[in-house]
DNA sequence: AGAAAAGGTGAAAGCATTTTCATTTTATGC
DNA sequence: GCATAAAATGAAAATGCTTTCACCTTTTCT
C-alpha cells in the first residue's frame, strides 16, 4: 500500500540513530557498536530499504542497454524495421529503448543527451541524418553505432541502395513493353531524416533515360504519405488526357493507395495499369503487388548483429552491409 | 594531464555561463540558445566531460522509465498499440523501454526481475495475464502498472469489450439478412497470453443464438494467424456443399486473408460474400473491409495516460477504462 | 509606440548519500 | 580516582547534478 520509497532517514527515524550511523552500517560496519548496528540492521529490513541511487547507477552501469532512434514511426516500414531489431534482440541480455524523433530539435537533443547521460552500450540509428560533431560525441562516450540507411565510413552500417531499386523498378516496366510510366513518391521529407524516395526517383530516371525515354513533368507526382493523397494523386494521373499504363510507386503504402484508385476508376490492373511499389510490405503480399523488397525486418536484425559482434569485440572494424533488392513479381504487373 | 575528472562546474566555468545552463543543455538542449548550447558543447568535448550517474540518479527523483511488455509483435495489433504508446510518450521525458516475450517462462522470469533490477517508473502490459504472486510483487516495488486487455480489480487497465464486439458484428451481419454465417478465428493462443478471440466467438455464438440460429460445427473454423491459414480455411468454407453467405473473421488480419480467398475464387464481395473484420487495422480502410474498430493507437495512448496519472498522483484510485467499440462499414458487407 | 508574451539565464534550493569533524561516552593505565 | 586514549555517534558540510523561481532580454502584437 505504501508505495513511498524509504530513504536513509526513514531507517534512522526508526532506529533512533542518525542518518551518519546508518551510512556507516552500510559501508564500514565495523566501526559501529554491534548492538546498535543490529538494531539499524532490524530497521532496514522492516522498511524494505536500498540505497537506491547506487543501485540503480551500478545496475545502469554494466546492464546491457541498447538504444534505437527512429523517425516517429507512422510508416509501416519503421515499424518492421524495429520489429526486426527486437526480434533479434530478443533473447539477448539487453534491454530496448525506443526513442522516436518527430522533429530536428528532437533529433538534436537526443543526440546531445543520450551519449552523455544516457548509458547506453548500443545505438542503432534508422533512416536518419547525424552530423560529424554529434557523432565524434558518440564515438568518445565509447557508445557503438551502426546506423540503417544512413552511409557513414567510420560507423558500421546497413543499406540497401535506392538508385538501383528504382532503376529495377523502372526496368521491369520497361521489359514488360510500358513507355508511358509515372511516378509517385511521398513529399514527408522532414530535414532531419534520410529522403530514400529521392534517390529511387533518380534510379528511375536513369533507367528512363538509358532506356532513350521522356518523363513528361506531370508524370512525377509527389504526395503525402497517405493513402487518400496517394488515391487522389493517382487518379488526377489516370484522368490526364493521356493516362500512364504504368505507375512505379515509391513506397508500397502509396502503391496501395493507387491500386485503390485504379478499382474505383475500373482500371483494370494490370491490363490496363501496371503498378510496381517498393519495400514488400506484408500488405504487399496480401495485395499482391508486384514491388521491390528490401527486406525490412532483415535490416533490423542484421544491424543488431553488427551491434553486437562489435560490442563483444570492439576490435573489430565498423563493416557496411548492403542489403540485396529483389524484384517480387505479383499480379499488378 | 589533469588527473581530476571534470564537473559541471568546470564546464561551465570554461563556457562562462552557470552551471544551470549546462545542465539544461544536457537535459533540455532546446531551452537553451542555439549559440550558448555551441559554447557549452564545445567545452563539454574539450574537457572530456563525463555526467555522474550516480550524482544524476540522486537529483533526478524518478527514473524516467517506463516499461512495456508485450508478446512478441507479429500481430500488426501490438505494433498499432505500441505506436499509441510512442506516441503518447513521445514528448514525455520517460525512456521508452521494451521487452517482448515470447514464451510462458520469458514473461515469468521478466516479472521476478523487473521489479527487482528494472528501476521502472511504470510498467504497461499488454495481452498477457498476470497471475496474483508476480502481481503482488510489482506492487510492493512501487511500479504503477496498466494492464492493457486484462482486467484486475485493483490495476488500472484499458479494455475492450470483445464479447460485446463479437455479438456486434453477429448483429450486423443478421441485420444485412445473412444466416449462414462462419467464424474464422486464429490458433495462436500461447498460454500466457489472453485470447480475444474466444471471447468474440462467444458474442457470436450469443447473437446467432438470439436470432434462433444454429451455427454448424464446420462454419466455426480455426487458423494460424497468418494470410496463407486464413486464405485456405476461407477456401475450404467457400468450397462446402452449403457455404455461408456471410464470414465473421476475428481479426482484420485473416479478413484480408478471406478476401483474398474470394477473389482468387471469383466469389463477389459483398454480393455473394459478405466480410466482417475486428480491429480496424490500418490495411482495413485500404482493403474497404467492414469491421469493428476497438482504436488499437488509442488504447495505447489512454494507457500512457493512466500511468502518467497514477505516477503524478499516486493516491488516484485505479481507473478501468473500457474503449467503446464502433462498427465501421466499409465496401465488404 | 507601448504592452504583453516568450525566450534565455543564473542563484539557490533540493536530492540521498558519504565524509569530515567535533563531541560524547566508554575503556584503560597508573 | 583521574587523566587519557579509544570508540561511538551526530551535526553539518560536501558531493555533482536537476529544477524552480525570479529576473532580464527579446520578440510579437496592437
Amino acid at each position: 500500500m505504501s508505495s513511498k520509497k524509504p530513504t536513509i532517514y526513514d531507517v534512522s527515524r526508526l532506529a533512533g540513530v542518525s542518518i551518519a550511523t546508518v551510512s556507516r552500517v552500510l559501508n564500514t560496519p565495523d566501526k559501529v557498536n554491534p548492538e546498535t548496528r543490529q538494531r539499524i540492521l532490524e530497521a532496514i529490513d522492516s522498511l524494505q530499504f536500498m540505497p537506491k541511487a547506487e543501485a540503480r547507477a551500478r545496475a545502469l552501469q554494466s546492464t546491457g542497454r541498447i538504444g534505437v532512434i527512429t523517425p516517429f514511426f507512422t510508416a509501416p516500414s519503421f515499424v518492421q524495421r524495429l520489429r526486426g531489431i527486437a526480434s533479434a534482440l530478443g533473447r539477448e541480455k539487453y534491454e530496448l529503448i525506443i526513442y522516436t524523433v518527430e522533429s530536428s530539435a528532437h533529433l538534436q537533443s537526443y543526440l546531445v543527451s543520450l551519449p552523455l547521460t544516457g548509458n547506453l552500450d548500443g545505438l542503432i540509428i534508422v533512416s536518419l541524418a547525424v552530423e560529424a560533431a554529434p557523432m565524434r560525441r558518440l564515438m568518445e562516450a565509447g557508445i557503438e553505432t551502426v546506423f540503417i540507411e544512413f552511409p557513414h565510413p567510420d560507423i558500421s552500417s546497413v543499406q540497401i541502395d535506392d538508385v538501383v531499386g528504382g532503376r529495377m523498378a523502372a526496368e521491369h516496366l520497361l521489359q514488360k513493353g510500358h513507355t508511358r510510366i509515372a511516378f509517385l513518391g511521398d513529399t514527408d521529407l522532414p530535414e532531419y531524416a534520410m529522403h530514400p524516395v529521392s534517390m529511387r526517383l533518380m534510379g528511375f530516371r536513369q533507367a528512363m533515360q538509358a532506356a532513350g525515354l521522356q518523363i513528361p513533368p506531370e508524370f512525377v507526382r509527389l504526395a503525402p504519405y497517405t493513402h487518400e493523397k496517394a488515391l487522389q494523386a493517382a487518379a488526377e494521373l489516370l484522368q490526364a488526357p493521356q493516362p500512364p499504363t504504368a505507375i512505379f510507386a515509391a513506397t508500397d503504402f502509396q502503391a496501395l493507395g493507387v491500386l485503390k484508385a485504379a478499382r474505383q476508376m475500373q482500371v483494370k490492373v494490370p491490363e490496363q495499369l501496371a503498378i510496381i511499389g517498393f519495400d514488400d510490405l506484408d500488405m504487399a503480399e496480401y495485395a499482391d503487388l508486384t514491388t521491390i523488397r528490401q527486406h525490412l525486418d532483415e535490416s533490423g536484425r542484421l544491424a543488431v548483429e553488427l551491434l553486437l559482434t562489435r560490442l563483444a569485440d570492439p576490435s573489430r572494424p565498423p563493416q557496411h552491409i548492403h542489403l540485396p533488392l529483389q524484384l517480387i513479381q505479383r499480379q499488378t504487373t
